[in-house]
Formats: C-alpha cells, structure tokens, sequence
DNA sequence: AGCACGCCGACT
DNA sequence: GTCGGCGTGCTC
C-alpha cells in the first residue's frame, strides 16, 4: 500500500505514552512549527476523548496508516520534560509488573494541577511616596509594617500589623497601596541541614557513617536493622543531611499508615521545617505543588506513601523505605508492585544509594543482606539507653486462665503491678469485633457468611454479626435460624471486646481504651485515642494490630499479647514471618522509654520457632529457623523465587478459596503477592524452581498462559493477575 | 418500543 | 482506563 501524506515525515511524528492499557506507545503528528523531545508531557486526541501522556523514546512497533494519525493537541511547555532515568524506570516497572507502560506513565502523571504553573498569588505594594488622606493608628501599624518595601499578601500583611482586612482595602483605594502579583509559595521552604545536630551513639554514628560512605559508591542499598527505640531515624536523618550537602534530593517512603504527625515533628526538630508530604489523602492543590517543586527542585525532601516513588525529581539522589517489611509497600490493584522494590530498582537506575529500614526486616532483605548484595547496619540498643522488654511466656496448657476468661492469673498480676505504679499496659489481639465464631449450643449451627463461607464475628456493640472477609453483616438474631431454639446461641473464643470485658470486670475502676479499625468515628477518632494514649490518659489498652505501628507510647510498660498463636496456622508460607514481625512490633512497645519494660505472649505452643526467637529477644534465631524451615518445605532459595499466583476476577473470592483451600488440605499453601514478568518467564523456562501453592480459583492453565506470553508478547487476560513474589536483585 | 446492564474490542 | 456498540432481558 502507498502512503504518502507529505506532513507524516519523521520529524513531524513523535511516539506518545498513553495512559490507557495498551502495549506500547502511539503514533501522533507534531503540530507545525513546535518541538517535542522524549519526556515532553502532551495533550492528546485518544478515541473520543483527551489525554495527558508523555513523549517516548520507544519507537511503535506497528506502523499505522499515515492517514490515521492524529496531532497533539497540545504541549505543556511549563512542564519539565520526564528525564531518561524516570522514562527507564517507568518502562522496567512495566516490564516488571506484565502491565501497560502507559499504566505506569498515568502514576507519574496523576497530578493534573501540577502541569500548568500556579497561579501568582495577589499581593499588596506600598505605592512610593503615596500618603494616606487621613492618619490612623491602625494605618500607621500597617505602614510601619511595610517599612522594607516589600510586598505581602494581604492575609499575611493584615495579621502581621495586626488590623482588620478592611484598613489594607481602605488603603488600596485610597492609592496608597497596589496590587502585584507574587510568586507562587513553595509547599514548604529547604530543610536546614544544620538546624539541630543529633547527638548520635557510637552505633548511631558508625551506622550513620557508613549510608555517608554509600554515597560515593553510585548505587548500594543498606539494610538499617535496628530494635525498636534503636534511633534508625535519627541515622538516616543523617545520610538525608548528606544528600543535601551533595544538592541532592531525598525521598523517605512510609507505610500509609505510619505518615503520622509524630514522625513530621521528628524530622522538623532535625532540619527546623515540615518536608513535604505525598499521600492519597492530600488536596490537589498540594499535590500539584509537591510535584512540581519536586521536578523543579524547589522541594528537597519529600516523604510520602508508597505512591511518592513515581514524583518526576529532578536530582533525586536518596531513597529511605521504612518499616519496609511492611505489606503496605505492595499495590496490589492496577499496576501490582512492591515500592520497596522498585526504590531499590529506581537507585540502581539512578545510581544513588536507597536505604531499607526496619526493627524486623523481611526474610528477603535479611537474605540479601547475609548475601552481601545489601550493606547490613545493625543498631542493636535501644539510643535513649532503655532496656528491651524482657519477654516471657505464658504457657496457656499449664497456667492458662479459667474457663471463659482469656487473661492469665500472671498477666493480671503485670497489670495491677503497672496499673498501681500508674503505669500502662497494652494487651494485644489482633481480631476485632467480640468473639470469632458464634454456634447454637442445641442444634451446633454456626454461623457462616453466605459470599465467602467465613465465620461470621460477632460484633457486640454494634450488635451485629460480621464477616470480615467480604464486609458482609446480619443482625444478631434471637434464635437460632436453624433449629429455631430462643437464647441459645454461644460465643467462641475471644476478640477485643471481649478482652475489654474482662478487663473491665478485673480493674473496674481503671481507664480501658480499645483500639480497633472498626469503632465508629473513623480515622480522625483514631487519631485522637492515640494521642489519648500517649499523654497517658488511658490506663489498659487492648488493641488489634493498628497498635503495631507508627505510634509510639512512652508510658507503656506492660504488653501482653492474648494469643501469640493466632496467625501461626494459617496457610500462608509468610504466617511465621509475618507473626514473627507483628509480635516483634508489638513488644516493641513496651518500656520504650521509662525503663524495665516486661511483655508477655500467651501461647501453646512455646517452642514454636517464633515464639522461642521472641523470647531469647534474638532475632537471628528466627531469620535462621526461618530461613532452614522454607529451605526444608522445598520453598525455593529466597531472592529466586517464592510463591504465587493468582488472584480470579473476584479477590474475595479468591481469598475465601484460599482460605477453605487450606483448611481442607493443610499441607495446600497460598500467598498472593507481587510479581515480576521475569520471573515467570524464568518459571517457563525452568531457570528457577517454583512450586505452585495455591490454584487459581478457576481451572486455570499458569504454564500455558506464560508459555503463550512468551510466544505472542504480553497480552493482558481479563480476569488473570499473576502475581509473584520475587526481589529484582537478580534482574538489576 | 425503550432502556438498563454486561461483555467486548478499539483507542495512534 | 474509558468509551461506544451491540446483545440480552426486562419494564412502562
């Protein structure tokens, strides 16, 4: 066929990223006499529709009818083009994921705001020479004021001389002021790399020399493992001074969860500003700011949700993941990725170092460390000289409560001693709601969510029964719906309320506070019964695991965890590890800060690996039990490959399939994590040993699914996700 | 007939 | 991801 539109020459074309699920990148003319380089953000026509996207280094593999082609609409000129490293990395993180590179491109782009520049704020200008009519007090502070000649805004202006919005108003008109335009304000002004010096411990300091040493090394990652109270912060906060000694920027990637206003404080009373913050929870305005401050390099530091890590920096040259055990790192809708792994993708990129913190870090990252592929940091003492906790078990067969209570004779006795010094306790159990299953005592019926066939949790203040798996509820009903018999349903086993009631009864004249996701009131009541918490207005706090995180309780002195168990069996081949960090979290609590901390964990089972390395408070103990248990299931090696695949076109589903999957044959395990084409490539090719623990809830083929994606190229299948857990080290 | 809903394919 | 087209099935 003969195409010969003269305006399709090259140099008239340019490649465009969309950001819409397709395999590659567009086609579009350049409109005439405009210059579009790779990484120019543009408008485009897309179907019906318009979109933003980027100017690709990739060339379309198909060529197009000519005719077809369509022309930019429109080019943000104020908008820094995406550099190569930025471009490289959205290609490997979609490369990585099986996704669209458009799908990555539209997290970079997910501030409209930030393309245009913002707007100039109005100011206010003293006219020279101009003098008022007439002389007020009011109208001399507001003079006086503006002695220097500057401009202020008028809120600023009004609050500094201390007058009314209408003496500034008055003057305006009266010509002895004018309006002018400001420059936008920055999200937040340059941290202060001298503003306060840490006086760091002789551990501190040699941690904190080394992440200055990486700098100079293009690229290192370093695990900072260190106890909780160990001051990992205060360390990093140093390799963030050295960045900014070396003009670069720095990014600090938070849980969700733990983007708490303590940690902010912590890092203004190091560096005398607040740095910015990027999360989902923030106002498109801000955000827009954010991006563009960090692709201009007004903003210097920035910390944010696991999202941050796609901000356009313009000379990024730090990454800290902390807490980055921490699952909240997965995406697990749209594009599926770990941000802890794509920061450490994005510094190899880049070549600068990225820090992974954590007081338990994953067996993955402990693996690479042992393997020298990660700098190991350890801070093994608490920095303000605080003891451990000393840990002890409570072995539930031989000194468990009575019957129908769940807090043993020497837990309680803990508690009254901390309660009688005036001290706090925390007893920790991670389920919510009053009792786990609820059955009829006459015909055995219990009581099963009809979507997922999970137990149903009873919820006793809200008098509901609950599933926690599909969110799915029902009232308590009088009788029992199967046999019909009035009053005789029976509640098993312990949830939080629970526990409450029982504390209640024991201490009835002591402050008990629960803290649990599902209480009325939301986040915004959460965050006040933690503050509640931490000025020591509460005396007995029983907690699910929102507890573990972020927070931190100085007056703390006693935790007691209820079932140390729970989590231990539960057919995930990351339950040990995942206990293991939860636990280790939550113990972690006590004594922080006032001395002597005491934790008890309530178990069956005390020999349990997990158990016994929480107790001998080494952790090595559990990274090396650990380690030879996944080598002993016939797990592969870590780094290579861990685990699984699949969750169906209904994750509930999926998750309820899982779940009855291992119940039926315990030996059957499932995780659904994140995962790399690689790897799966790698799987089909037989470069690594895989095993295969969970089934897609659908007969489904995996083998001939990849096989087919090596032969055809990736060609996204409705209702698939493949998902993986693999550390890229391998691939970098 | 008229419309709500779901599935499918195209989008340069 | 988003839209339009088209089929199915149900209601005014």
């Amino acid at each position: 066929m003969l195409f010969d539109k003269p305006d399709a020459e090259p140099d008239n074309i340019a490649s465009v990223l969309v950001p819409v699920a397709v395999p590659g990148a567009y086609t579009y003319l350049v409109p005439p006499g405009e210059q579009v380089q790779p990484g120019t953000i543009v408008r485009v026509p897309l179907g019906t529709r318009e979109v933003v996207g980027a100017v690709w280094d990739i060339e379309p593999d198909v060529a197009i009818n000519p005719k077809k082609l369509k022309t930019i609409t429109h080019i943000y000129k104020d908008a820094r083009p995406l550099d190569a490293n930025l471009r490289r990395f959205v290609d490997w993180v979609a490369n990585w994921t099986l996704g669209a590179p458009g799908m990555v491109l539209r997290m970079v782009l997910r501030s409209e705001e930030a393309l245009l520049p913002e707007a100039p704020v109005p100011g206010v200008r003293r006219i020279e020479g101009a003098e008022p009519d007439r002389m007020t007090s009011a109208r001399q502070r507001v003079l006086a004021t503006m002695e220097d000649g500057l401009a202020w805004t008028k809120s600023g202006l009004s609050h500094a001389a201390g007058v009314s919005g209408s003496v500034i108003d008055g003057l305006l008109h009266q010509g002895v002021l004018e309006v002018v335009s400001l420059p936008a304000a920055l999200p937040t002004p340059p941290p202060d790399i001298d503003f306060a010096r840490t006086n760091l411990n002789p551990a501190q300091r040699r941690a904190a020399d080394q992440l200055i040493a990486a700098f100079d090394e293009g690229g290192s990652i370093s695990l900072v493992d260190g106890v909780t109270g160990s001051g990992k912060t205060e360390v990093y906060f140093e390799a963030i001074a050295e960045a900014m000694r070396r003009g670069k920027q720095a990014l600090i990637l938070l849980p969700e969860i733990a983007l708490t206003e303590q940690f902010l404080r912590r890092f203004e009373k190091r560096f005398g500003v607040y740095p910015a913050e990027w999360h989902s929870e923030i106002t498109p305005k801000k955000r827009g700011r954010v991006w563009r401050g960090a692709a201009s390099g007004d903003v210097r530091v920035v910390i944010g949700a696991r999202s941050a890590l796609f901000l356009p920096f313009v000379d990024l040259g730090l990454i800290i993941v902390d807490e980055e055990h921490d699952a909240a790192f997965k995406q697990d809708d749209r594009v599926p990725y770990s941000a802890r792994d794509m920061a450490v993708v994005r510094g190899h990129i880049s070549k600068f170092p990225v820090i992974l913190a954590s007081a338990t870090p994953s067996v993955e990252s402990r693996v690479n460390a042992d393997l020298g592929r990660y700098r190991h940091l350890v801070l093994p003492e608490r920095a303000t000289g605080a003891a451990m906790p000393e840990l002890h078990a409570i072995d539930m067969r031989h000194e468990g409560p009575e019957r129908g209570h769940w807090i043993a004779p020497r837990l309680l006795e803990a508690i009254k001693g901390a309660y009688g010094d005036g001290a706090q306790t925390l007893l920790f159990l991670n389920r919510r709601g009053y009792a786990p299953l609820t059955l009829c005592r006459t015909c055995g019926h219990r009581f099963q969510c009809g979507h997922c066939s999970a137990w149903l949790v009873e919820h006793r203040f809200q008098k509901r029964l609950v599933c926690h798996h599909c969110g799915h509820f029902e009232k308590v009903p009088e009788s029992c719906p199967s046999c019909g018999t009035v009053d005789s349903l029976v509640a098993c086993g312990p949830g939080v309320e629970r526990i409450a009631e029982e504390v209640c009864s024991k201490f009835p004249e002591a402050r008990v506070l629960v803290l649990s996701s599902d209480l009325p009131g939301g986040p915004d009541r959460l965050r006040r019964e933690m503050k509640i918490v931490e000025e020591g207005g509460a005396d007995i706090v029983i907690g699910t695991q929102l507890v573990a995180k972020g927070h931190n309780f100085p007056k703390m002195r006693v935790v007691g965890v209820i079932d140390a168990d729970l989590g231990l069996a539960n057919g995930d081949p990351r339950a040990a590890e995942k206990t293991f960090q939860l636990l280790g979290q939550v113990t972690g609590r006590a004594g922080r800060v006032t001395g002597g901390g005491l934790g008890f964990l309530q178990t069956y089972s005390p020999d349990h690996p997990v158990i016994s390395a929480l107790l001998s408070s080494n952790m090595d103990d559990f990274y090396t039990a650990e380690i030879a248990a996944r080598r002993a299931a016939g797990l592969p090696p870590f780094g290579r490959l861990a685990a699984v695949i699949v969750s169906g076109p209904d994750k509930v589903f999926a998750d309820g399939y899982v779940r009855s999957l291992s119940r039926a044959a315990p030996r059957v395990q499932a995780v659904t994590i994140l995962g790399p084409a690689e790897a799966a490539l790698a799987m089909v090719r037989g470069r690594y040993r895989f095993r295969l623990l969970a089934i897609a809830p659908r007969q489904f083929d995996l083998q001939g699914y990849m096989q087919h994606w090596l032969d055809c190229g990736p060609k996204p299948t409705k209702g698939l996700r493949v998902q993986i857990d693999i550390d890229p080290q391998h691939f970098l």
